[in-house]
DNA sequence: ACCTGAACACCGTTCAAGT
DNA sequence: ACCTGAACACCGTTCAAGT
C-alpha cells in the first residue's frame, strides 16, 4: 500500500518507531537505516532529510527509551506520593522491568553512542531528568529517615544504586548470570535482594509493584 | 612486507590480536573481519578458515577479555593470600580498571553476543571461572568474619557485587555519570564508596591496590 | 589444511534531480 | 522542505580454485 501523498507526514517519528520495532524483532544487529526506511515505506535516502546519520537515529531511539523510563517513574511518584521508600523500590523494579521487556531498546538507550552532547540535546535532557528523579527520591528517603545516610554523599549513593540496577539489568538481559541462580531465583527476587544489600532498607517483594 | 610462507603460521591468534587492536584504536564500530584480515596481512576470506563467522571472532576476543580479568584476579590472590577482604577490594578495582583501560574490549567481553553456549565453549569456561573466583573470595570473607553474611544468600551477594561493579564500569566508560560528579570524584573513589555501601566492609582507598 | 579472488547481497552516505 | 534513484565505498559470507 503506497502512500497517498508525496510527503510522508511524520517520517521522522515513523523511522523512530520502525527502529524500535526492528530492535524488538531482530535485535541490535538487525537495525539499519535502510531497513527502517523500508518499513516506513520510503526510499533508503529519505531518512537523511531527518537524521544526519545513523548515529542520530540511534540517539533518537535512545531518547525515547529514557522518556519511557521517565514516564514510569512519574507514574510511580503519583501513585505513592507520600511514600518515598516505596517510590524507590517500585521505581527500581520498573526500571529493571523495562530492560527485561525491551532488552535491545534498553541496551541502545545506554549504549553510549552519544558522543558530542551538542547534537543530541534531547537525549541529554531526558537522561538528566531521570537522574534528577532518582536524586529527589533518595533525598526524600533520607529526610524521611527510611534510608541510611550514614556518612555517604547522596550523589554517590544515587550513582551506586543506579550502577547496581544497570549492571544487574544488563547481566540478566544478556543471560550472563549463573544458570543455576536463574533457575531458582526470579529477576524480582534478585533485584529485591540487591537493593536490600545496597541500601539497607526494609522493603519486601510487594513493595516493588 | 609480505609473508615469506604461504601459510601464516598462527593466523587465528593474529586475527584475535588484530581485533583487539582495532577495538582500542577505532572502537566497536570499527571492528570488521575484513579489517582484521588486512591487519594480519591475509585476504578477506582467510579468516573463515579459523572462524565460522564474525560472531566467532567476537567470541574469541570476549574469551580473551575474560582471560585477562582472570589473570588479574589470580595475581591478586597470590599477592594477598591470607587477606580475603583485600582480595575483594583489590579484585574489584582491578576489574573496573580493566574496563577503563580497554573500554571497547571490556564492552565486547560482556556484550552478550554469545548465543549458543555450545559453539563458544572457551568463553563459557572462562566466564564461569571468573564467577567461581568471586564466589571463593566472598566465601573466604564470610568465614573470616570480615563480610556480613546477614541472612543474605552468598550467591545473591556475589551476583549483586558483580552487578554493581559491571554497572558502574559501563556508566563510567560510556560517560553517563553526572559530569559534576566525574569532575570532583575519581573512579577509584566511586568504586570505593559503592563497595562500602554494598558490602558494609571496612576498607580504605589503599586497599584497592 | 590453509589461503586467494571473484561474486553476491547488504549497508551507510552523498548528490543531482524531481515535487 | 521533503523525497527518489543512481552511485560509491565498505562489509559479511560463499565458493571454486590454487598451494
Amino acid at each position: 500500500m503506497p502512500r497517498k501523498t508525496y510527503h510522508h507526514g511524520n517520517l521522522k517519528n515513523a523511522l523512530i518507531q520502525a527502529g524500535i520495532a526492528i530492535l524488538a524483532e531482530e535485535g541490535l544487529g538487525g537495525l539499519s537505516l535502510r531497513k527502517a526506511a523500508r518499513r516506513a515505506g520510503v526510499s533508503h535516502a529519505a531518512p537523511y532529510a531527518h537524521f544526519a546519520d545513523k548515529q542520530n537515529l540511534i540517539a533518537a531511539i535512545a531518547s525515547d527509551g529514557h522518556k519511557k523510563i521517565l514516564e514510569r517513574f512519574e507514574t510511580i511518584r503519583v501513585k505513592y506520593p507520600d511514600n518515598p521508600l516505596r517510590q524507590l523500590a517500585a521505581g527500581a523494579w520498573a526500571y529493571v522491568k523495562f530492560g527485561l521487556q525491551a532488552p535491545d531498546h534498553y541496551r541502545i538507550t545506554f549504549s553510549g553512542v552519544i558522543q558530542d552532547e551538542h547534537s543530541h540535546a534531547e537525549f541529554i535532557e531526558y537522561s538528566q531528568r531521570n537522574m534528577q528523579v532518582l536524586r529527589e527520591i533518595i533525598a526524600q528517603c533520607r529526610s524521611a529517615g527510611v534510608l541510611d545516610a550514614d556518612g555517604v554523599d547522596s550523589e554517590l549513593q544515587a550513582v551506586s544504586i543506579w550502577g547496581l540496577l544497570h549492571g544487574l539489568t544488563l547481566l540478566m538481559i544478556q543471560k550472563q548470570l549463573p544458570s543455576q541462580l536463574i533457575k531458582t531465583c526470579p529477576p524480582k527476587d534478585i533485584v529485591l535482594s540487591a537493593l536490600q544489600q545496597m541500601a539497607r532498607i526494609s522493603i519486601n517483594k510487594r513493595m516493588l509493584d
